[in-house]
RNA sequence: CGGAGUGUAGCUCAGUCUGGUCAGAGCGCUUGCUUUGGGAGCAAGAAGUCGCAGGUUCGAAUCCUGCCACUCCGACCA
């Protein structure tokens, strides 16, 4: 109960952007005191999130969201607003991914967010695996009665929202596709889906999110495969140089995969709770689609066949995989290429005859920056010209994770320096350096930080892998020491497996992880299965899941 | 759907056991003054049908009944 009470005075505290100094429940000062005294933290050295990472990751997790402002809960159960920060967030990855897949030959199309109940009966399995959470449109008119308003109108044949557009985008194909001159056929869509969620986490698990689906069909079952697996490599490379973010490409075992699929294809990230979570999915769905949609076309040979599909997608999710992997005790850190900003500049003005030239120094700077590009695209610099106090102001920006902060106060001015925070260095210390200095260095300094981001991510990832032969090893790996305040703990638990899904599912149930993947990229010759003592088909990846 | 809990100011909460100077605090917001290389200080002010509906009572945030909403923990999941 006593924990309750900070946790909501934290939750306020961070949502409105402000400083942790202080408590804001109705007994402040006691609680100041007691949390000094239990962590041992002054209050000056206080980190601007709390809980830490360590004294809860779920309710860090959620502070960070809330400092940031990058979201926050709806009245609608289960769907957020993405707040206007972590809206620019999506849209860089928006933007990139966009040009990523264009350049790979696809074009984007847009299907209807309401799909008949018929079609999604087409197909057994995709029936069984989403059913459960799909939204249903019965009515299409609202009358008022006794000054309420009741849906009116029933529907002949109620409407789907759309959990994802198979059904729907294979009708179409079957219309589209007449001849093996029309393919391949390589289609994208940018939308919001909806699936309709029990226990919603802001963008890791919510009833609506955003994505983008693509959906292709192919001549043969070798182009589709490759297909799929071609867009699970483009995937890759975008959270390799856009988030800094590694990942294990591999395959998900027959229990894990798409429901329709007849391979999926996963990239398992590791994030800093040692939780796996997928960062991007990617399925080669044989002929299921095509056969339940009729999509067929005639060969060279004048013979009629059902094509072969793929699909394949990255959500909004991943800016809370973003989060969950980079983001520390203060706060969010964006790796710089996808930052929204990526330099702000904070005017210092005590006294109003400062004022002129601090602006103007402002102002030159900004127009200096904007004409250096960082990656192929200009530097995005923003001026931070609101008239608050400089601490708050500065916080602010360390929380929201932009990359650069640069001061210029009356001394900057006067020496023709600036006072720089870097978000990969504390946030009270400053880097000096002249304005042509950092104006020719600022380049390098966002590729440091965003290798280095990557290389802190690869290491992490790398300490938390174990390869593990033993059922024993693999037990302690996964138990935390203390089983009332489970600690961090686990990771990937890389053992040879002989590809048995009976004990897939037991140990699922029993020590709650599942196979991530089996990866793509693995020698030969694994060893034996810790579990059954028979020899490896392949090593497989074993973790907690988000 | 099972288990636990919570609804009082914009936010976080106290007050409920024991009905009556009980409409409260902190933060935020507004205004004024002070401060100024750092997540400011002081003062004043605006702000609430105490989740909703009944009931008990001279009197209900507080007791009783019903309803509603939300949160957390479990089964499904990008």
């Amino acid at each position: 109960m006593a924990r309750n009470i900070h946790t909501g005075m934290r939750r306020f505290l961070a949502r409105r952007g402000m400083r942790a100094l202080h408590c804001a429940c109705s007994r402040r000062k006691k609680c100041d005191r007691k949390w000094s005294k239990q962590t041992k933290i002054s209050m000056t050295e206080r980190p601007a999130i709390s809980p830490t990472r360590q004294e809860d990751f779920p309710e860090w997790y959620q502070q960070v969201i809330a400092a940031a402002d990058l979201a926050e809960n709806s009245e609608v159960r289960g769907c957020m607003i993405i707040k206007p920060w972590g809206y620019a967030i999506w849209e860089r990855m928006q933007r990139e991914l966009d040009r990523r897949i264009k350049a790979a030959g696809h074009r984007n199309a847009y299907f209807p967010l309401f799909i008949p109940l018929s079609f999604l009966e087409k197909e057994a399995e995709h029936v069984e695996g989403f059913a459960k959470e799909c939204a249903v449109v019965t009515h299409h008119r609202l009358e008022a009665t006794e000054g309420r308003l009741v849906p009116g109108a029933p529907l002949a044949e109620p409407l789907v929202v759309r959990p994802t557009s198979e059904t729907i985008i294979g009708a179409a194909f079957a219309r589209w596709i007449q001849s093996y001159r029309d393919l391949p056929l390589r289609i994208n869509q940018w939308a919001n889906v909806v699936r309709w969620e029990l226990r919603p986490r802001l963008f890791l698990r919510t009833s609506e999110f955003l994505w983008q689906e693509g959906h292709t069909a192919h001549q043969t079952a070798a182009e589709a495969e490759a297909e799929a697996l071609r867009m699970l490599r483009l995937y890759e490379g975008f959270l390799r140089e856009m988030l800094a973010l590694p990942a294990i490409a591999g395959e998900k075992t027959p229990g894990e995969r798409f429901p329709g699929a007849v391979r999926t294809l996963t990239l398992e990230a590791l994030v800093q709770d040692r939780k796996a979570i997928q960062a991007g999915t990617s399925h080669f769905l044989g002929q299921n689609f095509a056969r339940a949609n009729g999509i067929t076309f005639l060969s060279p040979e004048g013979m009629r066949e059902h094509v072969w599909t793929t699909s394949w997608g990255v959500s909004t999710r991943l800016v809370g995989t973003l989060i969950m992997a980079h983001s520390d005790d203060n706060g969010l850190v964006l790796p710089p290429r996808v930052a929204p900003c990526q330099i702000v500049l904070l005017p210092l003005i005590r006294r109003e005859e400062e004022r002129t030239a601090i602006e103007e120094a402002c102002a030159r700077l900004a127009a200096e920056l904007a004409e250096r590009s960082y990656a192929g695209e200009p530097l995005r610099v923003e001026i931070d010209a609101r008239p608050s106090a400089g601490g708050a102001k500065n916080w602010e920006w360390v929380k929201k994770g932009v990359p650069l902060r640069v001061e210029i106060g009356p001394r900057e001015v006067a020496a023709g320096t600036l006072s720089i925070g870097r978000r990969d260095r504390p946030p009270r210390e400053r880097l000096s350096q002249s304005v042509r200095q950092f104006v020719a260095e600022v380049e390098g300094i966002l590729t440091q930080m965003q290798e280095g981001y990557w290389d802190r991510a690869v290491a992490f990832q790398k300490s938390h892998t174990r390869r593990i032969a033993s059922r024993e090893e693999f037990l302690e790996f996964f138990t935390p020491r203390d089983a009332e305040r489970p600690e961090i703990h686990g990771g990937f638990a890389e053992i040879p497996w002989s590809g048995d899904a009976a004990l897939e599912e037991k140990i699922r149930e029993e020590q709650k992880v599942t196979i991530r993947c089996i990866p793509l990229d693995q020698e030969p010759a694994p060893g034996t299965c810790p579990f059954s003592g028979k020899p490896g088909k392949y090593r497989v990846l074993f973790g907690k899941a988000y």
